[in-house]
DNA sequence: GCCCTATATGGTAGCGCTACCATTTGTCTG
DNA sequence: CAGACAAATGGTAGCGCTACCATATAGGGC
């Protein structure tokens, strides 16, 4: 009854011809792929040939369907041009590249609604866990978190609540240091310049405020804010309507790099001496930081250690053991540069 | 025999319940949800219904098994922090997000080896297209992608003998291009300096080299290269190399914006006047291109569309309506700025 | 009125793999 | 040396879905 060979599957080599080829029973041959060592030395030795000189490659949609449950890690993050991100999810790459897992990455356009749906979707696939960046999702992603049956990571930032585990650092933390160091070096006029004022920037912006109020110097006048995407052109810009609002401006935190960048352009452009008459703090210290002219003071933040460490804990999980820790504070440094140095 | 619900599913709503619910057989609620048109108005909406109040998720796996055709999109670049490829990334995805296709990224690291590698991964999925950056694949590579059975698009550069699909433009056109316009300004001694020099990179440094030599002015010496990943920082030092090694030099282009930028910094540090002692030109035309101090010249390219206009093409492909024209070249421009307006 | 065709729906039989249980064999106890 | 038990292997029955074929009904041409 049955047709000679698949008559769907264009023709490629499935489990049972590599049994046959074997003399082995399917199953044997699916044992001494995934437990090798529930399998004899010989007949292991024998399939891996029948294997080699067939060109077996076992297909991830049957193995998925018959296991309920895919070789798979989601990750879903707000941007993926956002240099910031790309570096996490390189650092998941990396981690993942020998391993059986394939990644399915998702861009949430920095909206919950959007998440929502990608959790949506990607729980339809039974990942073998989650990462995902940030830590405000809404209580419905989160109920989807919560019920995914797969460990799921947090990352990006640290918080109190975690889903399930979390790798990142405290943002307010480094709002607050990047400001008392330019309060340190003497600067009184320190205005905050952010773009986006995603949930991560607000909380450096809210360390920000916490140094300048115990310094007794805090003003509204000196935020600058706006919801558009960040950019070295946007940091140009809103440098130049703090400067209007605040001609007595002296240092500005920028919520990243780019924004520092501009600023920093924006000097060069009209005589404004860095570090003397302003001093800057970027954030995230791109490469670009430590070769600028004037060099920019900003906070290093371990972007590629927390795609791996986050991919550390999640197969950590997946093996049985659960780390202690669920929460993983890897920290930043405030790397002092000529932007800064009067 | 049979468990009232399936013992390993993790109890979620099958096409089975949906068709039960809905008092139809489970090929119909197939049918309804994969080509409406065939099924009438009526049944469609009791479906409808009956998949809203389950809250039922086709399970992307069976669905592949079963069809023999997974509905993902393969991707494969060489790099994921290099901005230029997160953009045709992310062109991707935009184009995608409302189709029931799921990306699947992998990352080449520029080796040849692993290309081959993700393409046998990647087959074995059986996706519904392939999207590849470059046109040198290895030969057994074009021979994977050759025998994938679905559209493949190759992006990022034209060449005369695509597998399938192109989309992208003439590295070569846009390094002539980027020197001819430097002598048209006047620069003589004009340098090249490329990282990385991936065979996009060669093809811009030969682009260069022909209009070095159709102006009489090539000398090998004017070329700084190295193999190691691109990088502001490793812009300055190239061109710091450049310089010890030809003083006189008075000009450069610049394989990309990264390097440019070194330069810029570069020349800033060692007092050197942009333009009037060196022209500096990049290439992809980044944001902080034009907001540089003095702003950079540089050659742009259109990453994000290259990715909208990949997918465009393997949709239609996969329609059934191959396009007429198999190679879509999107083009460059020159954009003119302060750095060679001397 | 008959046959042909088009449209709408359903039943059956897998897709390629693994969970579960059964069977066989060898080894160790007392 | 019987009985117990572990290790190695296999058979069967699905996982949730769709390709393929069959069936039923409604129209259209002569």
């Amino acid at each position: 009854m049955t047709k000679p060979r698949s008559r769907r599957g264009g023709g490629r080599p499935t489990i049972a011809d590599v049994a046959s080829k074997a003399g082995v029973g399917a199953i044997t041959v699916s044992r001494a792929l995934r437990e090798p060592g529930r399998v004899s030395e010989d007949l292991r030795r024998q399939i891996q040939a029948a294997v080699d000189e067939l060109g077996y490659v076992p297909d991830p949609n049957a193995r998925a369907l018959a296991s309920a449950r895919a070789e798979v890690f989601g990750v879903l993050v707000p941007s993926l041009t956002n240099n910031v991100f790309a570096e996490v999810v390189r650092g998941i790459y990396d981690s993942l590249s020998n391993s059986p897992f394939r990644i399915q990455i998702g861009n949430t356009h920095y909206s919950g609604l959007e998440e929502e749906r990608l959790l949506q979707v990607f729980g339809s696939q039974r990942p073998a866990a989650l990462i995902v960046a940030g830590i405000d999702q809404t209580p419905s992603a989160r109920r989807l978190l919560e019920n995914a049956g797969c460990p799921v990571v947090q990352v990006m930032e640290t918080g109190p609540d975690p889903v399930d585990m979390m790798v990142g650092f405290s943002h307010f933390d480094g709002g607050r240091t990047a400001t008392e160091h330019l309060l340190e070096a003497g600067y009184r006029k320190i205005g905050f310049i952010g773009a986006r004022m995603d949930p991560r920037s607000q909380r450096r912006l809210a360390g920000y405020r916490a140094a300048m109020e115990a310094a007794g110097l805090f003003d509204a006048r000196l935020i600058t804010t706006t919801p558009v995407p960040s950019s070295v052109t946007l940091g140009r810009e809103l440098f130049r309507d703090a400067l209007a609002k605040m001609p007595t401006l002296d240092g500005v935190f920028c919520n990243n790099d780019d924004i520092a960048l501009g600023v920093l352009f924006e000097c060069h452009r009209a005589s404004i001496d860095v570090p003397k008459q302003i001093g800057i703090v970027g954030f995230n210290d791109l490469d670009m930081m430590q070769v600028s002219f004037p060099s920019i003071t900003s906070v290093r933040t371990h972007r590629y250690e927390i795609g791996t460490r986050a991919v550390a804990l999640a197969l950590a999980a997946i093996a049985g053991n659960r780390p202690e820790q669920r929460i993983a504070d890897l920290g930043f440094e405030l790397v002092r540069r000529e932007s800064t140095a009067r």
